[in-house]
RNA sequence: GUGGAUGUAGCUUAGUUGGUUAAAGCGCCGGUUUGUGGCACCGGAGACCGUGGGUUCGAGUCCCAUCUUCCACCCCA
């Protein structure tokens, strides 16, 4: 295949056969968040480049190499997000959405990207399914965010995945823990990996994440954050705990999560899963209080996650999740013959303004192979249109599943199949929702 | 960006120590006498063997490069 005829690299195409699991994923999502007031807010694939490199952080991974910038016809410096994040944060302060009723909640679906090496469970251009929060500092919004990303996930039937939390405490705490984790590792300076050498100066915080067995194993000694953190901060971590408690889910304190990027302060937290590969993190977020205020909203708390839909999918699928069956057409009309073939087309409007998916022959083919197209598209029903039933004006419904047919005149398909019990598209799709919701 | 693996019809694969028109299954299309799908049987279409170089009388088979995909590191969702 040419080059050019290609997907680029890292880019994934979803195909008709899988593309209604995605579209189940998303409502079913969007859907639960309604039940915590998330509205869903749309918003720019990108922005001006200051959006991410300043509030990302100007050292990240993610800004430092992963972007992808160009500057448009106007001499602009546009960013194709790498997250939602930041970009809600300007819309929700540009638009005056912070100043209606707080707290002030929204979510949202949609693609990112991200020049990286694709690997399983990541793409350059992924998505992800969001929240935000802004106007809650209360400890409460911290579990209730949590727990919404939890619902989803068992919802959707993931099992087997381990929330983990920590907090980073605020500016304040942190700066006093950042020097005593420096001169922490400046001891083992010696044995610790290289890039951890490299990231002694520039962000210790990364090497307590290190997967190198000597790393962690120094980090196992580390002073730990919860020990610096400020007495504000202490509290509202014990609060977020309690809160967690109080409404039934588990987790685990792990001092070693610390989110990449930079706005984060207090809370943080991660859905991991050992089923997705190396890339274990389904689901990650936490509260990023300053963010508001430093893209020059009046300060305002706020905090968030962030799913991988592809992951998500990945897990679904390695998990052998159950998922709705998509639409089949409801009813095939065969037909011979000029005539029956022009009948057929009108069955079809009939049916379709009716809201029955209705198909007929476009191809010309025989009836036998119109019927065998019926049988492979998974037809609930089909009707043999010829000379026979135009004259006598009556069809033979057949089941396809059954063989059984069910005699009514021409003029009565529609009311036929409904009275036959089938409620095209929707009918299914729900029933299998309320059985995935019964697991 | 760094490692390791992969790449033959739409899909899954076979292809012997390099040797004539590159196989099979599934899928697709059609047929098995005239108006009924699923089964069976028969037939057909479909591959410049990822791409570009090189070695050779001759390469899907060997060498180099490049790209893709996959896996790990890094990082993140």
């Amino acid at each position: 295949m040419a080059e050019i005829n290609r997907a680029v690299k890292g880019t994934n195409d979803i195909l008709p056969e899988n593309s209604y699991k995605y579209r189940y994923v998303e409502e079913k999502m969007l859907e639960i968040a309604g039940l915590y007031g998330f509205r869903e807010i749309r918003v720019p694939v990108f922005e001006h480049t200051e959006v991410f490199s300043r509030n990302v952080g100007e050292d990240t991974d993610v800004v430092q190499k992963e972007m992808y910038t160009f500057d448009d016809k106007g001499g602009r410096s546009i960013t194709l997000r790498p997250e939602l994040t930041a970009g809600v944060v300007r819309s929700v302060i540009e638009r005056g959405v912070l100043a209606g009723a707080l707290p002030q909640k929204v979510c949202y679906i949609g693609g990112c990207y991200r020049y990286e090496k694709p690997q399983a469970g990541r793409l350059r251009e992924f998505h992800q399914f969001g929240v935000e929060c802004f106007g809650a500092d209360s400890p409460a919004a911290d579990a209730e965010i949590i727990s919404l990303a939890r619902q989803i996930l068992i919802t959707l039937g993931v099992t087997g995945v381990q929330l983990k939390i920590n907090s980073i405490g605020c500016s304040e705490c942190r700066k006093k823990y950042v020097a005593a984790l420096k001169s922490y590792f400046e001891a083992h300076k010696d044995v610790l990996c290289d890039t951890c050498k490299g990231r002694l100066d520039r962000n210790p915080l990364r090497i307590l994440d290190c997967k190198s067995p000597i790393c962690s194993k120094v980090a196992e000694e580390a002073p730990i954050i919860t020990d610096y953190l400020c007495d504000d901060c202490k509290s509202h971590f014990n609060l977020v705990k309690q809160n967690l408690t109080a409404i039934g889910i588990p987790y685990e304190v792990d001092p070693h999560i610390v989110r990449g990027l930079d706005y984060y302060n207090k809370t943080v937290f991660e859905f991991v899963s050992g089923d997705i590969g190396a890339q274990s993190t389904v689901c990650g977020g936490g509260r990023y209080d300053g963010l508001v205020a430093k893209m020059g909203g009046k300060d305002t708390p706020a905090l968030g996650f962030g799913l991988g839909i592809e992951r998500l999918m990945l897990l679904l699928e390695n998990l052998n999740a159950q998922m709705p069956e998509d639409k089949k057409c409801t009813l095939f009309v065969a037909s011979m013959g000029e005539r029956a073939q022009i009948e057929a087309v009108k069955i079809c409007a009939a049916l379709r303004k009716d809201g029955t998916e209705a198909l007929c022959d476009l191809c010309g083919r025989g009836l036998k192979a119109q019927l065998k197209y019926a049988d492979k598209i998974g037809a609930k029903y089909c009707v043999v249109l010829g000379e026979d039933e135009l004259n006598s004006g009556k069809v033979s419904i057949k089941d396809m599943k059954t063989g059984e047919t069910h005699e009514c005149s021409i003029a009565d398909i529609s009311d036929k199949i409904t009275d036959l019990g089938i409620k095209a598209a929707l009918g299914s799709l729900e029933d299998s929702i309320l059985e995935v919701d019964k697991i």
